[in-house]
DNA sequence: CGGTATCCACAGTGATACTG
DNA sequence: CAGTATCACTGTGGATACCG
């Protein structure tokens, strides 16, 4: 990997006492605009669904729409669009009578797959105490009425 | 950590040849429901900045809304709330007067806080490269009027 | 101080119909 | 087959005002 690590503390010697509109420790607010972009990217409806689907291979447009029960043509359509534009999937047509597109990752969707696979596995492994932590807080929060 | 990985083809044997409604290689639709969760929870707009906050250590409620500019009390009561009830964050109000309530990360906050972490790292080492595709990817789509 | 309640605007999404 | 166009709906989030 290439030179990884959120950018350290830009603005000269951060005092030991964090002034307010310094907002974290471990990233600052162009740092958190970077997080912004990836995260609207990402945390659409679609999007991590695409990305996992190509993760197998070049696939078609028709059969990303039926891998992914439930998308519209419309978002399917839109969200490929978002996707090319940041340089996550590559498109390739191919001059045939009917037309065939095919859809694929490019190295830097395949990098933001590992994040997404991790992201997945934190999922899996931490569902069900996050299920636990629901039911709690909805037994506190709402016990008055019937 | 504990039983990690994204549960695997629990699907008998699937078959060399992907039948279409199998989504994708890399989890089922039971796993991609967790994922759009987590990502529902933390795609949203100041989820991970609250987080980020939070991991300097506990924070009182005006002191969040002062380091992350622009949230609005709605909001950052309304994410707080969501983020008590996933169990990422704990509240502790102390029955001073004036009032005083602290926020902090839990244990389950904070593991997610590291996967954030990877993905703030990933935003910032390809962030150039995205700016790049995006202008290029623009330059191509709308070369034509003025 | 630490919230809650109400209203409103708008971006994201789905349904449907049409096109190259 | 692989899209685009239009419309309508809805949830998210901002502004503002009020409460314990």
């Amino acid at each position: 990997m290439g030179a990884t690590g959120v950018r350290k503390a830009r603005t000269s010697v951060r005092a030991n006492v964090r002034r307010v509109p310094g907002p974290c420790a471990h990233w600052d607010d162009q740092d958190a605009d970077f997080i912004r972009e990836v995260l609207d990217l990402v945390g659409d409806k679609w999007s991590v669904l695409i990305i996992g689907t190509l993760a197998d291979g070049p696939t078609r447009y028709s059969d990303l729409a039926d891998a992914i029960p439930g998308i519209s043509q419309r978002m399917l359509t839109l969200t490929l669009k978002q996707l090319r534009r940041t340089g996550l999937v590559d498109r390739t047509a191919y001059p045939e009578v009917p037309p065939r597109v095919e859809y694929s990752l490019t190295d830097l969707g395949t990098s933001l797959l590992s994040i997404v696979l991790a992201l997945a596995a934190w999922s899996a492994d931490r569902h069900a105490e996050i299920r636990r932590h629901q039911a709690a807080f909805d037994a506190a929060t709402a016990p008055a009425g019937s």
